[in-house]
DNA sequence: ACGGTGATTCGACATTCATCGAGACAAGGA
DNA sequence: TCCTTGTCTCGATGAATGTCGAATCACCGT
């Protein structure tokens, strides 16, 4: 065994303030793990790029069949990273802020 | 086909400021998904906690082999978000802090 | 009502991944 | 030189995941 105990200051990130219990760990996990795909995170980053983005832009942009990407887009969605929108024929992607800021708050040294 | 084009402001984080390439994509998306286990996520905390953590405390705070342990380990190491030392009969692992930073900046609003 | 286009869902399949036990490696003490 | 303890590697296995084609759903013109 090591020593180590007293409480010590966290070296880096908010992650280290507080030991995260496993009912946290499951949901933000589920949001970096959403992130942990190229493909969801190139796609991620073009809905950021906009207020909002249609599928039928973001389709184009893969070498990805169109089942695929709705797949993707599902994932991301579950994970609470973005929304959906039906307006008339097409589906418009955008971002929710508040999940990204969080994830950013957690991973950063303030 | 939708309109939308002229280059929007980045509405949400520094994701939206530039198109990220498939190189870059794999890159944060192999660190992404390393934090993309519960198990692996409560590490990084553990970690995040204090300046270097031994792998002798690691193991008895999770229901798993030490193999599956040392397994999550190396998944964090080769992401580049841990870096661990021998140092006798112990391995002592501690972040990163750069990799959470850059993380951090890339989901943050600024 | 019908046909057409965009998007999602449904199976199916191949790959990746989390996990374990067993064995190998590293270091220290008797 | 052994034996013990801590850590890692190897091989195997069951579960999860990324991908596709085909079918289905949603909406809009005509």
């Amino acid at each position: 065994m090591a020593i180590s105990v007293a409480p010590t200051q966290p070296v880096c990130c908010a992650l280290g303030v507080r030991p995260i219990d496993a009912d946290q760990a499951a949901d933000l996990a589920r949001m970096f793990k959403a992130l942990g795909d190229p493909v969801r995170l190139q796609m991620a980053s073009m809905i950021a790029a906009a207020p909002e983005v249609c599928v039928c832009e973001i389709t184009p942009a893969f070498d990805l069949s169109s089942a695929t990407i709705s797949h993707h887009l599902k994932t991301l969605r579950e994970a609470g990273l973005i929304d959906g929108e039906r307006r008339g024929t097409f589906v418009y992607y955008r971002l929710r802020p508040a999940a990204f800021a969080a994830l950013s708050a957690l991973l950063g040294t303030r």
